[in-house]
DNA sequence: TAACATAATTAGCCTTGGCTAACTCTGTGT
DNA sequence: ACACAGAGTTAGCCAAGGCTAATTATGTTA
């Protein structure tokens, strides 16, 4: 597994980089105009993150070409993307949060956790899963605990 | 309870705030030098963010003499230090995370999260402190649960 | 009380990451 | 074959929040 941190992404640009991967994932290459509407930014905002992306040997970019990852990029991408995905469905499934909203706190929180603590909530939110799902008596007083408001 | 959105402060802000509210609370007073070593800035910059805080009405700040704070000033400081501390105590006593650690990231977190997610993450902390402490199969199964790596 | 060290402030610079407006490609339709 | 819409880019602006260097207050000490 890759050093996420071994070029130094700003949250904005991981949050680039994580678009453009689910866009290539989805349809072989991304356009400008999808990931600047994706992440509600002017085109000409995500033309200049680009450059520094391709930059930094993330994505290939050729102007007014159409823009894939490099192995690099697919590969911090990817983490990036679990990370996302972790702290969402531990707030959607135990905290009962809504899909938005923990997508919202996801999306900023993602960035700015220690590689540590990411890997202390993945195996906290692991465990507290299977409890959850398989202690009846956990699972009922944890609902109402958390809806006491 | 007040509205911490009120006056829109940005992390930088608020980071800020919290360090004179604690400094007045142990001093009576805070002074520019010990704000800056605190925050790891320079004293320039510290000036510079206290005459935004000083505008928003959340300290008093005549150029060189001591800051104390307004009422709302330490209203909105009490309620980031009490989300501070719960996030601390989350990492620390369930998560097992250092001391050090638990705190930067926390700094960070702190900020970020929305006001709903840091109910539900203090109601489960809560739930899960009492079910820890009182459940000692749980205790024992969550403790060598996180430590497996 | 005058000088000097230290605290605080000011001025001016830099980077990040937005924005608008104006421009340049590119490919489609007649 | 070429006009034109729409995609992409460039230039120039702004705010936040750092920085350094230079300046101004303050208070202590000889």
């Amino acid at each position: 597994m890759c050093d996420t941190n071994f070029c130094h992404l700003t949250p904005s640009q991981e949050n680039y980089l994580k678009e453009i991967y689910l866009e290539v994932t989805e349809k072989g290459y991304a356009k400008i105009t999808d990931i600047a509407r994706a992440l509600n930014v002017k085109k000409s905002s995500a033309t200049a993150a680009l450059n520094i992306l391709s930059e930094k040997k993330l994505i290939h970019h050729v102007p007014y070409n159409q823009i894939t990852m490099t192995d690099l990029g697919s590969e911090i991408a990817a983490v990036l993307i679990r990370r996302y995905e972790t702290m969402i469905s531990f707030f959607v499934n135990i905290l009962k949060l809504k899909q938005s909203e923990a997508a919202e706190n996801s999306c900023r929180i993602e960035h700015i956790m220690s590689e540590k603590l990411f890997k202390k909530m993945t195996l906290f939110y692991q465990f507290t899963k299977e409890f959850y799902e398989t202690n009846s008596e956990y699972r009922k007083r944890l609902d109402t605990f958390l809806t006491q408001n």
